[in-house]
DNA sequence: AACGCTAATCTAAACGTTTCGAATGTGTCA
DNA sequence: TGACACATTCGAAACGTTTAGATTAGCGTT
């Protein structure tokens, strides 16, 4: 800016306020100063500008694994509003470690990010310490956090996983196996009391052999899967509350040689591109991921925008069961169908 | 940090030797200071330290789609290898879009980011520019761009497709449908040379009505399989160069009414999770996602590094086909199969 | 006792902006 | 003609660091 004010020959004051529009500034002077910058291909330096208005125009996300399809739709959501709204976006992924997720917010921080968008791990970390300071307006995504008071974007997983549930009942199924991640995060917490109220609502009992839960992957999905298959008397249904894990749970299927959903019915939590392209169509539990990309932008925009004072706002939306191919249905119903 | 000086009663200058180890500061005043540093919850500002420094630790990473398999895996572990070496990553999305891709780039060249990873779009755009100015490394990733010379990795495209459609025609197909991308990216312009020369090379006709182009999403595939399918000579095989497509091509086979294997051959370039779950089991070419972001990672990090004047360096990696049973043997190979 | 050496600490300038308040010039009005 | 308002421009401080060079203190030598 300097070397454009000399070229230009005005002080950088007189620069400022005209790439700034904050004071009139003559026509002659606009002239030599666009012509200036032109010649000179002078780029206005975002860091000094950051340092001085103490803000940077960038938001900090972070999840626990962008290959996990609902993450990566979200992202991806998110990352596009707040590109529409002139802010970069830092991205991490805390691979579920609380450490790691400390350490990534830490380090946005430091880089002066101005607002953060979670979907937290564990019992959220320094992230409690850091909405209590108010300093940086943090958004919540997917996962809510006991004793942090601010802004959330959530589904209803309680209800999705009971119509799920119940799906399955309705079908006919009586014993139905259930995989979860660690409970220690919302959205595995309410689905697992979706599940429980699902079975109580039919007056089915709550057999606790038939629950496993894993650390999210697909192999802990397979693992799991293959206990539930391994029972004496074995599920006739399987309901995997984590995308990833489902992918363990067909491959259990078939390596033990049974088939979906001749042998057995899955259903599955978050929809995804392939799931009505490939035999079997997979029932699932579709979040509305633009839906919930956008108005955790929103709220953090809105944040940013400067409508600190605000109570914080907490945003519940609907899953919606894809009824596909994947479960079939036992008993009577069965011979009515087939008939 | 003017307030951890004060509360130590030292010098800004001693606070900033003792953090960054630049000078050794005696027992007593290390003392005094880390108390301070604790008292006061004091965190270096990274931006004022960028702003004199003139390094941010930060890169930029630009992608077409981060919902493509290929990109979200390559994303991650990108992230992932920066993560470790301490470098927050800003991503964008360009939507396969010139304008976008400049924009972002001159936002991320504002923000300062020492490096930059790009799946370019189009011609490029601004990118040659930037990279003869050398302020920046730049790291081309999937895709190598005419007249810039810079560090790349790319897959030896050429073969890739080369042995997967010569594993086809030892199937026995002779018309091999063919759907791509815009041909102005370097890969999509590999992949048709490794189609031609497979058929040249077993001395069968490029027939020109069996290949179709789109602009990457599922649509087009669908569109694309849609008029392959319909031609009054239909082929016998198809082979998808891009993967969100293929989900196009399997959805126009079963609107269609047919069935894939037993009606269709379908191969396609990128595997993901779950290829090999569902039915048909789709054959395709795996690009070794880890290495490919690992290397790309690693280029960057040396240039970051300081090694500036190294000549270019491009990396070839190559895809493995993983042959599953999405293509069916033909003719006399088919009998002697199911013999 | 004066000197030089080393180690520890400090002062002050710099990084590239924004912005406050002052300075300058021009035209209007009494 | 002098006072005043207004529009335009400028000088300089500030944002929170790093760092070169200056200063100081301590200590062994001669």
């Amino acid at each position: 800016m300097l070397h454009v004010a000399e070229a230009a020959r005005v002080s950088v004051a007189t620069v400022s306020a005209l790439l700034n529009g904050t004071a009139t500034v003559s026509p002659e002077l606009t002239q030599r100063i666009e012509q200036a910058i032109r010649d000179i291909g002078y780029k206005r330096n975002a860091i000094a500008r950051s340092l001085k208005m103490g803000t940077t125009r960038t938001i900090g996300l972070t999840v626990p694994h962008i290959t996990n399809p609902f993450f990566t739709d979200v992202v991806s959501v998110i990352q596009q509003a707040f590109d529409r709204a002139g802010y970069a976006v830092m991205l991490c992924c805390t691979d579920e470690d609380l450490n790691t997720q400390d350490e990534q917010i830490r380090l946005l921080l430091d880089r002066m990010v101005d607002g953060l968008i979670v979907a937290r791990v564990g019992d959220g970390g320094i992230l409690k310490g850091i909405v209590e300071d108010a300093n940086v307006p943090v958004v919540l995504l997917d996962r809510l956090c006991e004793g942090v008071d601010t802004d959330a974007v959530v589904l209803d997983n309680q209800r999705a996983v009971f119509d799920a549930v119940t799906y399955l009942i309705h079908l006919g199924h009586r014993r139905i196996g259930y995989i979860t991640g660690t409970s220690d995060i919302s959205p595995m917490h309410d689905r697992m009391i979706g599940y429980r109220e699902a079975l109580q609502a039919a007056g089915l009992p709550v057999a606790e052999e038939l629950i496993r839960s894993g650390n999210f992957h697909e192999i802990d999905g397979y693992n799991a899967t293959m206990q539930l298959l391994s029972l004496h008397d074995r599920p006739s249904a399987i309901f995997s509350a984590n995308n990833p894990m489902v992918i363990g749970t067909m491959k259990a299927i078939r390596d033990i040689g049974l088939s979906c959903p001749e042998d057995i019915s899955v259903a599955c939590f978050d929809d995804f591109p392939w799931s009505d392209v490939f035999v079997p169509q997979l029932t699932t539990v579709a979040q509305p991921v633009q839906a919930i990309g956008e108005q955790a932008a929103n709220l953090l925009l809105d944040r940013l925008a400067g409508n600190r004072d605000a109570p914080p706002r907490k945003l519940v939306l609907k899953g919606r069961l894809m009824i596909r191919n994947s479960c079939r249905p036992l008993g009577a119903l069965a011979q009515s169908v087939s008939a």
